[in-house]
DNA sequence: TATGAATGAGCGTTCATTCAT
DNA sequence: GATGAATGAACGCTCATTCAT
């Protein structure tokens, strides 16, 4: 709240340990991650910051401007740890089995799809474009991998495109929880090591 | 709104119209599917039914108990359907495709994983035990083929839950649009049998 | 407003002095006039009613729908009063002077001026063409007396259309006050008397 | 933002511009006019002159007082536009005759009369009067013409109060525009002719 | 069986205003 | 002089729900 040295210049708000726009922003994803578009308020997010509505909307014009940069962004940050993941000098398969560990130790589960649907009806088409080119982009690193690994001769032949999907799609078992709330693996573990068999070997072996 | 001729001892309805309770269910069921819970209101399905909120209401306690309805009877009839097809007397594999084909005609996909988030802070924990009830029984169909198919010997031993949700997910994929709104795969049939393929082989053949 | 005998069947809620959304719209109608379309809050109009805003809306869509009708309905009632006024049987000087009486005497003026610019840009399209039809009405029933009167030769030929609208923006003159909250003419008779006599004669006798 | 050369000792504007307080007085007088007080928010006012909201808060302590000061000096150079042209050395009639045309060619009409009722409710007591004030000042110039001319014989002995505001509000009448947004006259000359006649020879002649 | 009327609570959004810098 | 950040209070509007009929 006061500075100790330096005391002329622009210091502006210095000290102040995170910028307001970026609480909101990490909050705001955080409760839509968790609880999706629509029952996610302004209120909500306002409160969770420890400010008030108007100061939301001071940064974000609209909830559906917030949304949007929220899971851009977000889809961003995942995107460089996919990159980083699968970069590295090791085979596919362990590259893949990172991948899907770091995923399934998220506690939220990124549900990309029913967020997609949720908002429909409530984003500018500029802004479903947004997240549709950024979900997109996600989805090539991994297709890139494949090509890369299919050049290589480390996999055979096949469609990328369908092999980057169905591995994501594949890590969303990892959430399932049947009736009693007990997911189909005992430990993070076990579930990483089996999903990533079946993707790799099939049903058929 | 009244009989002029034949006025005595008849059912009620008129000329065999759907009974009301079975219209709001249906009408609900549809427009879940297609916008979500929240979206929704009691109000939208009133209109679409032709009867007035205070109706719904006569039926349906609440919003949560409609919803909870319409998804849990969608699951039964979804499951009759599962078995009708995986009872064939045909190889797995083209039990399948038949079942992936059947999911992927479908207009509206069904993505329960959302709802369930979406729904999660607006039913009650016996509503949600519920859905989930009726969902794992869906799967139960599923995993069900697979282990007799385990016990013949036409695949060979393995997770079969993992194989029953690894197969519902991968059909996810085919929902998939680019930022384009192109999917992965020009025609459902190619799209179908794709699919079938990777879950049967895996990536590396 | 209700029934005596037969008290069997469907009675409704009697009893009840005037159906809410007549009281809504006078109360609307009289708030609107005083203070305009802006200032006056729907929660201003549920508040002097009694009821809440909800109610309010479940009578009116929308703060202009309220407004609108309100304006309109109220310019059908004034149109319908001027007829009366000008249809009597006397010379149109007369007729003139009980209308400018009456419109003097009431105790909002009707700056209808005013509410058209204060609401041009929160009405719709037809909304705005909806009050100017009401608007062109009342000035019409002016006009068709001034044509009359020139067609009996009690007046000279001369543009009626100016000359109803110059009738009424002379009205207006009565509503002035100035700094010290005088208005022009002590009385409302006086007033009358020299408005009408200068809308008779000119300013150059 | 920072001026290069020639940094010493120099009135704060760079080249001539108009001092902020008088650009923000500008624009805020031309927004009023045209929208009203309620709808134009001190952000519109800011923003039309490229500074913030905060700056206008530096030179107006509340929005009344903007608005305040807006008309009033609006209303200053109105009057003295009145008294220049009703101090030529011409007939009365001719004057008026310009007077009323420089009226109705402006842009933007001038509803004082909605504006003080719209903005009643959110000016002060000694805001109302300071525009009271100056709206009297204005009347008064040109009932003052209007005394010199009896006295002269020019024209009847009359009510000099009546004959000003009399002749003010027929100029409103050369704002009407009908359902088809049509005005009365198709010509501001005829228009202007037409009115200033009306007002002369009154509706008998 | 079905409805019209009414409501309480909340939501997304705006805005005049303040204040430290 | 001028600004960026923040807020409190309101506003228009929606919606799940209730209840007398």
């Amino acid at each position: 709240m006061q500075q100790e040295h330096r005391p002329l210049g622009r210091p502006r708000q210095d000290h102040k340990e995170k910028p307001t726009k970026n609480v909101i922003l990490d909050v705001a994803t955080r409760l839509f991650l968790e609880q999706g578009y629509q029952v996610v308020s302004m209120d909500d997010v306002a409160k969770k910051c420890g400010v008030t509505k108007a100061t939301v909307y001071y940064y974000y014009k609209t909830k559906a401007d917030l949304f949007t940069d929220a899971m851009v962004q977000m889809m961003i940050r995942i995107r460089k740890r996919i990159f980083d993941i699968l970069s590295a000098d090791k085979p596919l398969k362990d590259r893949l089995l990172e991948f899907a560990k770091a995923h399934l130790q998220a506690t939220v589960d990124i549900d990309l799809k029913g967020f997609m649907k949720e908002a429909k009806t409530s984003l500018s088409k500029d802004q479903l474009q947004q997240m549709k080119e950024a979900e997109d982009k996600m989805y090539e690193v991994l297709e890139q991998a494949l090509i890369n690994a299919m050049e290589k001769g480390d996999i055979p032949q096949g469609h990328p495109k369908l092999g980057a999907h169905a591995f994501v799609s594949l890590l969303t078992v990892g959430n399932y929880k049947d009736s009693d709330q007990k997911p189909i693996f005992p430990s993070i573990d076990e579930m990483t090591e089996q999903i990533v068999d079946f993707y790799w070997n099939g049903l058929a072996k």
